[in-house]
DNA sequence: TTAGCATTCAAACGAACGTTTGATTGCAAT
DNA sequence: ATTGCAATCAAACGTTCGTTTGAATGCTAA
């Protein structure tokens, strides 16, 4: 046992290479708008290099999912469990929750660099495209992450109910997710449009405080009365 | 002449039983995701029934689109005239445009017997699948209802600089687009979901009104003070 | 009855798809 | 030197794709 070879890693770049090609076709041109002999060719490796590494198509897309959403839970844990240590028992405010699960997004989303807003926008695309075998992992990646930041949320609004917290957690995850895929539609449906990417963050987390602390519509109001 | 046959729209149902089809095909698979043989299967009508008929597959979308898009145009223009009708020269109240704007869209999405709701899904997910030859009837289609939207929400918001109003009307296009895809999407978020589709109409637009109206960002707040 | 024409149909076209194969390469351990 | 093995490669696999073709069909007008 020279060296532990093991959980090998090797081939050093060739699966980074078409990770990133993939993530950035996917995100283009979506799942089946994207062949086989596009990425291998952007990534400039032979054809079966995806079947050898991967196993299928489906399993690359899985993996250039895996690969940042799991990164992106890391960071919206670690950044709820420091908020909820700072407060001990005591609930959150509204916008700590907004900032500890929108901020980690929008920062990925920011870096037009590394991949980060490329996979933002393949997130917010295949959001609206569920295809029957990505339903299965997302759903499965998502959960924790979901669960503890539904939870933090109805604690910051004990007097919302819960139904319409969670209708608009739904609403404000639209707003960001047309946020980041940005300017492209924007520009799609206005004329030609271009701004500070900086003042996004900003533009965004007040309208969705303004949202998400809006005055309950009347019906439900009357429904959250009676009974129940 | 004994019938100005002219401008035939004839052979009764299998341009529309196509249309139907394709545009729900359409919406579950996307563009790239559906065959020409799932069509015209689906319709029970030749495989080459699609090319006579439209011409192209790429054609055949757009009829699915311009369809549905012209009809919610004229909705959405006949609610904006009557508005500033009423209101003379004085500006609209936002409520009153977010109501002339996305009123027609949410019942439209409503409608789950006649392909409305289908047809809503659609757009909603092609709006962040921009394919190539979707952007350029997309854009001409949508210009005129977009910028007389536009121009009455300035006239509502005198205060509100012109940029931060354009981007909050996208940040709510985002989180309506997420109210109609809906409960599918918001079922593969959280767990199982369901509860009365009615409510969500005054649940979207107290949401909708609250981000609107929210306070600007101190950034923009900053920007818009000193010269310009 | 017949000519014209819009529509439908079965069949086939070449191209592109995802995947598999079997040989070849090049380094690491014996 | 040689064996072992992960990785790469060119080539081909069988399917499915969108589209085209040319013959059949059925109605309407002369």
């Amino acid at each position: 046992m020279p060296q532990p070879v093991a959980d090998n890693r090797n081939s050093p770049d060739t699966r980074e290479r078409i990770l990133d090609a993939a993530e950035w076709l996917f995100a283009e041109h979506g799942f089946d708008g994207t062949s086989m002999r596009q990425i291998t060719s952007q990534a400039s490796v032979n054809l079966a290099a995806v079947n050898y590494h991967f196993g299928s198509k489906e399993a690359l897309f899985h993996e250039v999912f895996h690969r940042r959403l799991n990164q992106l839970n890391l960071l919206r844990l670690q950044e709820l469990d420091k908020l909820e240590q700072e407060v001990g028992d005591a609930p959150l405010k509204p916008s700590q929750v907004l900032e500890g699960f929108f901020g980690p997004a929008l920062e990925m989303a920011a870096d037009t660099t590394h991949g980060g807003h490329t996979f933002m926008r393949l997130l917010g695309r295949t959001y609206t495209e569920p295809a029957e075998f990505v339903r299965k992992f997302m759903a499965e990646e998502y959960a924790e992450v979901m669960e503890r930041y539904t939870v933090a949320l109805y604690r910051s609004l004990p007097d919302v109910p819960r139904a319409e917290i969670v209708w608009r957690l739904h609403f404000m995850m639209g707003a960001v997710s047309y946020a980041i895929s940005g300017i492209d539609a924007l520009a799609l449906v206005t004329g030609r449009f271009d701004d500070d990417p900086a003042l996004l963050k900003p533009r965004l987390t007040s309208f969705l405080l303004g949202g998400l602390r809006a005055p309950l519509p009347e019906q439900v109001m009357q429904d959250t009365k009676p009974a129940r």
